[in-house]
DNA sequence: AACTATTGATAATC
DNA sequence: TGATTATCAATAGTT
């Protein structure tokens, strides 16, 4: 008969062999969860773990020396009290610019064949390949440009029927005052002044740095949410 | 009505705003059972993730500084054979470092652009010269595969009507053979004979591994012409 | 180590 | 983002 599990307190075990058994089974877990996360998000991550002993499992899809390597430049920044021994940090400087010079020449290449150059080397089944993931970006780039062009059209109809209604009130106060000049009898010279002041009403009414147009809302949204990952 | 959820296959997810979602929710489940299994088991341990824009996160229940330098013990034992010690290099290769890494970091972002990802702050100009830089490249890549499959064709023609050819002739042979052991009136064991010593031949005409089947003619292509394409 | 009952994590969804 | 929940996954207790 099983006992009712307990629901797992978060406390150091106190049994040795208990203790053991879970570092064993969580260990295990902890490390698959990380390369899961690796892989599914594309990440780059360091696990340590020393056990009771000493002894020492990591986990890092990368080599654990150079992930470290390459933090070793926030490192400074957010974990500053690191001390160590200027050949160990001319080791790392070194190690580091070796490893980002790979890296760089990768990157590079990579770039270079998603721009149709370097790919003389490539079969046709990596041809294939290569299309698709360009036309994977692309398909995203074209989407994204739709939608910015929606958001164009959709900001620019609104502006449009505003301007429509703002015309619309200033013509009826020109008839407005049209009439009333006329009836004063001054009116070509008048209509010519009203006519003038229209044209500069509606011309500070628009503005140079959109006033009152929705299509400043992309740009607030982008203020608004600048580290969202 | 809810979807059925998947049973989650472990690769990149390549939706980018559901891949940022998993690995928010992911990377707060692991530091999780990080801190479980450090607090349960009374280890040791650090653990650094470093999200797709280089943003950093870490955990470590002792501080970061000394599990890295727990871990330094281990990178002098691995790296051990560079001896510099001159604050000038030290400098070079820091600067090296810094340079290379922003090559990195841009080089990054591009080739994230160019698969669609990172393109929020971009305006709609620059959408299309991304989307224009992205088609240039595919249609060097199709242009390309074009060739190379033109390539395969022609090659495949010319094996063909090889093929045909030598076809024709054994066919000939084989008539001239049929009809000279018609005379001798022992036509059933003579043909029987000779239709085994053409195909003996035939097959030592080709190379050992391919015969003259046509079916394996995609194979022999790729032997035949192995830097071709 | 192997096996479940159970808790815990999380994918899909809103 | 944050919350919810139906599932899947991890693992505590046991053999």
């Amino acid at each position: 008969m099983k006992m009712v599990r307990q629901k797992t307190q978060i406390r150091k075990i106190e049994n040795l062999a208990a203790r053991q058994v879970t570092f064993s089974k969580r260990r295990r877990g902890l490390f698959k969860k990380a390369q899961e996360l690796s892989t599914l998000c594309d990440v780059d991550l360091a696990l340590i773990v020393f056990s009771a002993t000493g002894k020492l499992f990591h986990y890092s899809p990368s080599s654990m020396s150079e992930v470290l390597e390459r933090h070793g430049q926030l490192q400074s920044q957010n974990v500053g009290e690191v001390q160590l021994s200027s050949d160990q940090k001319m080791e790392i400087a070194c190690k580091r610019a070796a490893i980002l010079s790979e890296e760089l020449v990768e990157k590079t290449h990579e770039l270079r064949q998603m721009n149709g150059e370097d790919i003389q080397g490539l079969d046709l089944k990596e041809l294939n390949k290569l299309e698709a993931i360009i036309e994977s970006g692309l398909a995203a780039v074209v989407k994204a440009k739709g939608e910015r062009m929606l958001n164009q059209i959709n900001t620019l109809k609104k502006k449009e029927a505003q301007l429509l209604e703002e015309k619309e009130f200033l013509k009826q106060q020109l008839m407005r005052m049209g009439t009333c000049v006329g009836q004063t009898g001054i009116q070509d010279e008048c209509s010519e002044r009203y006519s003038l002041e229209l044209t500069i009403s509606s011309m500070s009414s628009e503005d140079p740095a959109h006033n009152y147009n929705v299509s400043s809302s992309h740009t607030c949204l982008k203020l608004g949410l600048p580290s969202s990952d």
